[in-house]
DNA sequence: TTGCTCCTCACGTCACGTGAGGTGGC
DNA sequence: TTGCTCCTCACGTCACGTGAGGTGGC
């Protein structure tokens, strides 16, 4: 009933691609509104755009499409909730880690001559 | 001269998969001390156990395998931590960024009638 | 007619992992 | 003989991107 959108202009209001919005359409992940059976052409509605909002955010953050449709097919809100909570989990260990590894070989390279110098050894 | 190692001691030594030393070899980013060309039996040597652990620091902090390889290149030291800095500056941001993303998330659902609802306007 | 948008294959990319089928040495 | 390790294809995975070749509406 309301007005519809082409890729194109869907995709302009989500900042998805128009290959990212057709494969989306392919694994299921986004369905458009309609699809015009003669044309092939894809027409998305206005009320999908914070659905695709929230698909872009979680896939910034690395959760893999699997799991951002489990997210949105959570029965509850608080199921919902859960799954993207334990994903922030995850990803701030893992940021943890890298931070981690990141100092450790930033005092490599601030100590001149050590393990960076084994290599030459053989000279 | 050294004693020559096999995949799979070097496998261990490193804790570098076997199919993921064999990848490096293929693509020319960590080749063997040796090769036997009867039966394509890849060896190593100890002294290229430093090599292995550099490449798999730089690989856990996501570097592309090619730069990876630049690195390795680098005809100077100087030259060679310059190029890791830059990386490493660029994973800083990006953590930043991801933090942001995260903590914006959470907010969000901490929030419990907000933008969430949004979906169910329809009903 | 020209441009712009849209479409569908099919293949490429990145960094490996999986699995089949087979060999060699203790 | 059994196990374990090693090998080479070839294809799979993940999430798209690239590019060819073609269509439709203003």
């Amino acid at each position: 009933v309301a007005a519809e959108l082409t890729v194109g202009e869907f995709s302009r209001m989500t900042h998805l691609s128009v290959k990212t919005l057709r494969h989306y359409h392919q694994v299921g992940l986004l369905e458009p509104a309609q699809v015009n059976p003669e044309t092939g052409y894809r027409y998305y509605s206005p009320n999908q755009i914070p659905q695709a909002q929230v698909i872009r955010r979680l896939r910034d953050l690395e959760m893999p499409v699997a799991e951002v449709r489990a997210v949105l097919a959570a029965p509850d809100v608080s199921i919902r909730n859960a799954v993207i909570s334990a994903h922030l989990d995850r990803l701030e260990t893992e940021l943890g880690k890298i931070h981690t590894a990141v100092d450790s070989l930033r005092s490599i390279l601030d100590t001149p001559e050590s393990a960076v110098a084994i290599e030459h050894r053989t000279t």
